[in-house]
DNA sequence: CGGAATCCTAACCGATACTG
DNA sequence: CAGTATCGGTTAGGATTCCG
């Protein structure tokens, strides 16, 4: 037990993370990040979709990423996905072409978490107009 | 019509956050953040509950924010929820007091995107055993 | 192709002090 | 009580170069 909030057994929840000392608090800092999302997402296949297509998870190589994430550097996404990698989220699978060719593909754990982030995206995208709408309002009067 | 990523027309749904200069992706940066998280899940009513209470959401002291958000600091609270008004997702009320009394709660469109953050939360803490096991896994092969 | 390594700047963010 | 203002350290993160 190195960090846990309570002392409640092995069976989980007894993280919080409003505690600062917490490590979930960490894990939440890690994963409300604008690049997790996106790379979650371009994974679950919601990347250059027509609207009516269902966005099925797929495995997709670096240089695609690169190219689905607009605006991200190269040192963003490889940062980005080694980190991911590194708590369980995807897998990295390196086929010794030449040259090289890696691909990235979500875990079941990572796709657990598609289905939260997913939403996240969803939701900024679906009231962008409304935030919009307010922050003139906001501006306005000050 | 200002940086839509297509013209279909005033009815939304033509933002697109992979898209570099959409600003639904600056959306999502603002709110995929660990502090936007922890405000509206603690105005939402989820800090300091007990497994079984349905945890309602209610309106919020500055100070009671500050003490259930135990590692923020008030220049990073304060920044967040002006960020949050501005965007119309909370409301900030002075009660002329004195001392002055400031509550904080979440407006129709807060309640909306808490539904999404909310489970971000809970699925870091229910995960971390998941994440901090792959770490270990993880750190120790390399 | 898929990175790693280096440099460098801008921003984030905490600490402190002051105000209505 | 609920902030604002300022300062300064740390870091995020872009640009560039080089490697297997």
């Amino acid at each position: 037990m190195t960090t846990r909030t309570e002392e409640t057994g092995p069976s989980g929840a007894a993280y919080n993370a409003f505690l600062a000392v917490c490590p979930s608090l960490m894990l939440l800092d890690r994963l409300a990040n604008k690049w997790v999302v996106l790379v979650l997402c371009a994974l679950g296949g919601d990347a250059e979709k027509a609207p009516d297509v269902p966005a099925a998870p797929t495995a997709l190589r670096y240089s695609e990423l690169a190219r689905l994430l607009s605006g991200v550097s190269q040192k963003m996404l490889t940062q980005t996905l080694r980190s991911l990698e590194r708590d369980g989220l995807l897998t990295r699978t390196v086929v010794p072409t030449v040259p090289v060719t890696v691909t990235y593909e979500l875990t079941d754990l990572g796709l657990s978490l598609l289905g939260v982030v997913r939403r996240l995206r969803e939701w900024a995208q679906s009231h962008m107009d409304d935030v919009l709408a307010h922050r003139e309002k906001y501006d306005a009067r000050a």
